[in-house]
DNA sequence: TCGTAAATAAGAATGATTCTCATTCAGAAC
DNA sequence: GTTCTGAATGAGAATCATTCTTATTTACGA
């Protein structure tokens, strides 16, 4: 039952593949993934439930990286850093100064702070090497 | 000399813009706001100049809210509030942990970091208010 | 077997951003 | 002043991620 039928699978798979990968993908990503298992999967549907999932706090969304929006099936609260250059995204753990600060922006600003997303930018320790062989 | 050639005005016009307002605009709010003192700038000068601005260092790129990219002329290391609401966007004063967060994070990954984004998210003032008056 | 509502595929539509290319401009060399 | 060169621009076409539309399929209960 629940969500073992065929109405499900799709969206199931998705999820799933989401949550199994550390790559925090793509919706396309996540398409071209499933597509070999999952021939008659439609990218607007993986659009679709992506949306759903994020609506519903099932997963997050890290924004864009070089117009194309990324997502992480783990929603603790962490930091990423993602690559300018080859635009691969890594987890670093998280900050213990976090609470507070979420506590003294929504006293400060009267707003209600729902979400909070840190993100470093750089060169990864891949793309340090390539820029360094090519200089040679 | 320097900018004050007709040359440069536009350009500058565009950076003066960024600098003066508080709102992190879109590229299309700086075209907007120009346009009349300036009727014949093109959104095109406006999108290429903030993206040289940019890799230029001299503005900063907040990722897009609500699928648009905004922009913040003040490179200052600092926090932003976003609200998932009206996408208005309200600075927040720096955290002091940031350069050890950095440090650390350099080390671990073995990669290069150039730049840090704080973005808490959630409901502004404004947006509560409407909120509760709608809910009577 | 029917009816209904959710989920989907396929492709069209949207819209922000980038690209192209002909034109304009400033400043240097003549 | 004239000519030349490269940067900057306007206008609109092109791109491409994302969303929307519509007809179809599916599960499931009456």
């Amino acid at each position: 039952m629940e969500h073992s039928s065929k109405h499900f699978r799709k969206r199931d798979a998705i999820l799933t593949c989401l949550q199994e990968t550390k790559v925090h993908p793509s919706a396309d990503w996540v398409y071209q993934q499933l597509k070999p298992q999952i021939p008659d999967l439609s990218l607007g549907t993986v659009y679709r439930n992506l949306s759903l999932f994020k609506e519903q706090g099932m997963i997050q969304s890290l924004g864009t990286v070089k117009g194309v929006e990324r997502f992480d099936g783990d929603t603790h609260s962490h930091v990423h850093f993602v690559c300018t250059e080859c635009g691969c995204v890594q987890d670093i753990e998280e900050m213990p100064q976090l609470p507070s600060l979420r506590a003294s922006a929504e006293h400060d600003l009267g707003s209600q702070i729902d979400g909070c997303q840190i993100t470093l930018t750089g060169l990864c320790r891949s793309c340090i090497k390539t820029n360094k062989e090519e200089a040679v």
